[in-house]
DNA sequence: CTCACTTTGTGCTCTCGTTCACAAGCGCCT
DNA sequence: AGGCGCTTGTGAACGAGAGCACAAAGTGAG
């Protein structure tokens, strides 16, 4: 379930607050879930929880991790070190859930050789050695759109079996390959529209002339 | 719908490439969606393609961008600039889309002053003023997790009504207000479910001792 | 030991979204 | 002008997920 690293998170806090024993309830709103989702959730994990008691955070935190594949390691690598690259190398957040950054890989030449993040950038053209050599399971692809399905074809080609995409593209990847990907434009594309229905009531504020479809406002068909 | 912002990327990529008339089938290829559902999608905005034929690519880009409100542009405030706030202010897929970045926030006086993709970052002090002066609707959350609520109760209260939290914590804000969230650390750790899935029929992969829930293999109740 | 209280685990219902399949409609070719 | 093939729009079946409500099970006080 995707939940899952939602209540590990949750779970994680309540560890290092020294609180030793959780309810569903309890975790359900630290989470924002529903109790009874939650502990549907659990149970299919196995009966982990006590009758009249609750869950043993450390133990259900371990139970969780084990079910989410976090008690062994994932080789990571990040290709494209942009601002967003650059970014997730340095974020604490991975290592902290076992994962292993391994290696970072940019084709720009003048990025290349730099260090971030203690890693030295290596060339694009070594991905697949970088790949095999470090036994890397997971690709993450931060390059812009244009680059991503190549770059995307060489990590599957190579060996990795799930990649995250950053870039705003479709990717095409085998049956077997696993693909998440996170758009920030279409998150607040998605709160635009929400927004907008919230002033939808209210009379059509400012339709501002000067964007670029307000001649395209009925007839327009070429 | 959520997915109208992938069919309006996938609508600008075709209207980039000069095509004119694209049909249910090509967009959901493009898309990687069902063709029917794609179709109920379009139908609930009205009937703006033609039997036989298929959809007007730029008429169904304004179409669609007005169902989604962006056809006026909308105020960003960016409050956190981290690596990530960094990569957030510098991303381009923001400004093109109708969501003019407005303001830079952080805490750290260190930050305050200097000048990120041409505006310069302003106290948090300063963040009432600066969301009702510029008018600002949406409000980034690009803080460490302990501060991300404080800073999105003060964004609520200042008259943001949607929020996009990077940070890795759960925000409470009051039902008007709508927040989505994007959690790279929780994309990579379905990931790593789906791979151990994957390696489950396999015989386990040498459990690494000295993981952190090692010792927690079997009693570890407190 | 018993009883009252708490909390889990789960059967059932209901709602929502997805998918299939097809009638209606449009353009093109003859 | 008429028919043929293609594509949309949608009714209907299907399935998955969410939430309610309750029985089962454990705790602790008297």
């Amino acid at each position: 379930m995707a939940r899952l690293p939602l209540y590990l998170r949750a779970l994680g806090v309540l560890a290092d607050e020294g609180v030793s024993t959780v309810s569903s309830e309890g975790l359900a709103a630290a989470t924002g879930v529903n109790s009874a989702k939650l502990r549907k959730d659990l149970s299919h994990l196995g009966s982990y929880g006590t009758r009249g008691v609750g869950y043993d955070v450390d133990y259900l935190v371990f139970q969780v991790s084990r079910e989410l594949g976090l008690t062994q390691d994932w080789g990571v690598v990040i290709v494209g070190l942009g601002h967003l690259g650059h970014a997730l190398a340095n974020y604490g957040g991975f290592a902290s859930r076992g994962f292993a950054i391994k290696a970072l890989v940019d084709a720009d030449p003048t990025i290349v050789g730099t260090e971030v993040a203690g890693l030295t950038v290596q060339s694009l053209d070594r991905l697949e050695d970088i790949v095999s050599d470090l036994g890397v399971a997971i690709g993450v692809v931060a390059t812009p759109a244009v680059a991503a399905q190549e770059v995307c074809d060489r990590l599957v080609t190579a060996g990795v079996s799930s990649i995250l995409n950053f870039a705003p593209s479709v990717l095409v990847v085998p049956d077997h390959v696993e693909v998440r990907k996170v758009d920030m434009s279409i998150e607040l594309q998605i709160l635009a529209y929400h927004e907008q229905r919230k002033l939808g009531s209210q009379s059509s504020p400012a339709d501002h002339v000067g964007r670029p479809f307000a001649h395209l406002a009925r007839a327009g068909r070429r």
